[in-house]
DNA sequence: TATTTATCGATATAAATATATCGATAAATA
DNA sequence: TATTTATCGATATATTTATATCGATAAATA
């Protein structure tokens, strides 16, 4: 149990977002080289301000930071991923094994977040009934079954926009408890149901709009 | 020109990250059904704070709304789109030809968003030299001369992370001024240079954390 | 035409988040 | 061992973001 369960403040929203990016951070950390590093030098290399990270650290981790030691590197990656609930592994089936689909599907890293995709479903004859690494594609019909049976706690959907609140409302039926989306689609959910959009339309504005004043800046 | 560029305050932050969640929502909008709509709709719809919606509108919105009626739809949409720079058209390559980068290779919806990506580039003979989605994937080499040559802005990095840093450099040199990196690594590039990280982790982070306090709540 | 009303936009307040200040302390150094 | 110092963590202040209040107004209704 972590001081966060016991007695601290729930974290802010700002915060969680950050810590992806210490966990990363201090994973290429060479642990031979070093096994201690302070809030200011993670805030150097970040481009944060080093009060934040200070906090950040603090509201996560277990043993707290020594004076001109700083933290533990090991453990705070451990209380990190503790948090952030990597440790908790939770399964997950997709619907739609198109390009985005099978990528997904193909990609292994997944498990260093918890994430254990165990198969997918799709309506084309394609696809259906074959396998793409190791994890089988069944037809669309048999989600409800497959879900119940697997205990599946996560649907991720990568089909097309039109048919995205469809296959959501399947999943609804199928007892997932939260979704993630890559269709860009507003979907609509029961309260309980968690729903996060993976929206690369925030990226391209962001990226749209800096390259934007910069041209401005040169003319 | 909007009324942003002449006159008002910048933008805040969490406002952008909105904006394209009501540009979708505008876009699935009738337009044959009805012409304009209110700041109260769509918070109603959206599940957002009322106030937030009509302040995050009158931002970007050039003409304002009107009282009983709301806001033009089909004026919204343009305003929307202009703010988040969706107009300006930037050239981008993919950097790492494999699942995930052949995935966007296909993707056409990124025109919706001014994204025109236009070639892509690969270390493996097994892909170079051939063509994904009508776009060639040329040798890692070739990567200053086509970039310079085709005014590429924006490049896209879908190597395995332990290649990604190398290709950021390459990217760099190679003139591009914006970079959307999709492995999870942290890049070090120039002050002038925008980094956007397509995070999955920070998704994934939030859905555990949903899921781990539901179970709790059962418990 | 007069009245009502939904909605806007401006201004005010509240909440969340970021940054600054400073005393305490563990480790390094003299 | 005494002194210095980097860093922490607590508390304070500033900034950003969200929400509330309210008068003005264009459209709907009487
Ligand atoms: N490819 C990308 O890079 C990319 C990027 C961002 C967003 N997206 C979004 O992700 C989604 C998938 O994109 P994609 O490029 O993989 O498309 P795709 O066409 O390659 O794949 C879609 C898959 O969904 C299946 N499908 C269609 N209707 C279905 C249904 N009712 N039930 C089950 N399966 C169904 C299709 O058979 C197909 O296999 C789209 O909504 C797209 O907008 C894709
Ligand atoms: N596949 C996914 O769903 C997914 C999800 C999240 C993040 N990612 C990240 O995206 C990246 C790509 O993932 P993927 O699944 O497409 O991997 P992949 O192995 O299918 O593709 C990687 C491609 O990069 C090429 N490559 C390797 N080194 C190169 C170099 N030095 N120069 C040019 N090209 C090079 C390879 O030849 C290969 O074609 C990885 O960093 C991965 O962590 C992937």
């Amino acid at each position: 149990m972590n001081r966060d369960e016991q007695n601290k403040a729930p974290i802010s929203k700002q915060t969680l977002n950050r810590m992806p990016a210490y966990l990363l951070y201090l994973k290429n950390l060479d642990l031979q080289e070093r096994q201690s590093i302070s809030a200011s030098a993670i805030a150097s290399d970040l481009n944060l301000n080093e009060i934040q990270v200070r906090k950040d650290l603090a509201a996560v981790s277990s043993s707290g930071g020594k004076p001109r030691k700083g933290f533990d590197i090991h453990m705070l990656i451990e209380d990190i991923k503790a948090y952030l609930g990597y440790d908790d592994v939770n399964n997950a089936v997709i619907a739609g094994a198109g390009k985005l689909g099978q990528a997904l599907l193909c990609y292994d890293g997944f498990s260093e977040y918890g994430l254990n995709i165990l198969a997918a479903f799709d309506s084309d004859p394609a696809v259906i009934h074959q396998s793409v690494n190791a994890k089988m594609v069944y037809p669309i019909e048999k989600m409800p079954e497959i879900c119940h049976l697997l205990n599946i706690q996560i649907g991720i959907i990568t089909v097309p926009a039109a048919y995205a609140q469809l296959v959501c409302d399947q999943f609804v039926k199928s007892g997932i408890r939260a979704i993630w989306n890559f269709a860009p689609v507003l979907l609509n959910v029961p309260q309980d149901i968690l729903v996060q959009n993976e929206n690369m339309a925030v990226s391209l504005a962001i990226l749209s709009k800096h390259l934007s004043v910069k041209l401005k800046k040169n003319d």
